[in-house]
DNA sequence: ACAATATCCTGCGAGC
DNA sequence: TGCTCGCAGGATATTG
């Protein structure tokens, strides 16, 4: 399920490969990311913007299949294969991109300790798990990051951000870039569909501690770790290392 | 302002 | 072997 770390490394792939080329006439000169949503940038300012979503493939030179939803061809004969078995998934041309940088939240990596403490003493309510994939609250976060974020964070999923300690924020924050990071390193986590710009597997699911781990002994304690149903989703946790 | 639930969709695996 | 059923979840809409 391609989260921040999964289309930033589709992006880094992408732009070294078609950077110059011309989509529909027009030149690329950028392939940026914002939260889990790609962008193709032309030079007058225009843009492809692409979500995957669910079950999303974007393959440079990739092959048609029946998941096959949309072709990108570029001038010279090379093509981007948008793939999408759940159909989830969206691609649109847009004028600019100011829409989306105004609908969505701060960028993870290039937030500073100040701000986010800043934006979360507004959510004091909130239940820090469900908070941390809003992607209104902060843009790029999904199920997988955010139960590994809190595991390494050792904060419980349904703690409110008013029970936080400040050191408890910065952990939080701290953990949420090394994660983030770490994955984008190891090219994201391939659960199921995920495949990279080249239809290559992602390697950070070999490093996660908890997602879909229930049942199996945390790595730091030995506990079993457990699984609860939060806002519809399932959230995966050590009951000892993170404490309500 | 929050939580819970349904919705879209298809593939997969468990259980019988 | 083959069937049904539940589950996976990003984002949004709806209801509480």
């Amino acid at each position: 399920m391609p989260e921040l770390p999964e289309v930033e490394t589709i992006r880094q792939q992408l732009a070294k490969s078609i950077i110059g080329k011309k989509l529909q006439g027009k030149e690329i000169v950028r392939v940026r990311r914002r939260g889990k949503i790609l962008i193709i940038g032309f030079r007058d300012g225009q843009a492809v913007i692409i979500h995957p979503k669910m079950t999303g493939q974007l393959i440079f030179e990739g092959s048609v299949s029946k998941h096959t939803r949309h072709i990108f061809r570029f001038e010279g004969g090379t093509k981007l294969i948008f793939n999408d078995i759940r159909k989830f998934g969206w691609w649109k041309k847009v004028e600019n991109t100011k829409k989306i940088e105004k609908e969505l939240g701060v960028e993870p990596l290039k937030i500073n300790k100040k701000t986010f403490k800043n934006i979360l003493s507004r959510r004091q309510n909130a239940r820090i798990k469900p908070l941390l994939m809003d992607q209104k609250f902060i843009a790029g976060i999904g199920n997988i990051y955010s139960d590994e974020i809190l595991y390494a964070a050792k904060i419980h999923p349904l703690r409110k951000v008013m029970t936080l300690s400040s050191k408890e924020i910065e952990r939080v924050l701290r953990n949420t870039k090394k994660i983030l990071k770490s994955a984008i390193s190891h090219q994201g986590s391939s659960i199921r569909n995920f495949r990279d710009a080249f239809g290559r597997k992602g390697n950070f699911a070999r490093f996660h501690k908890v997602y879909q781990k229930e049942g199996q002994k945390c790595t730091r304690c030995g506990n079993r770790i457990k699984r609860l149903k939060l806002g519809g989703r399932s959230a995966h946790y050590c009951p000892k290392c993170q404490k309500i």
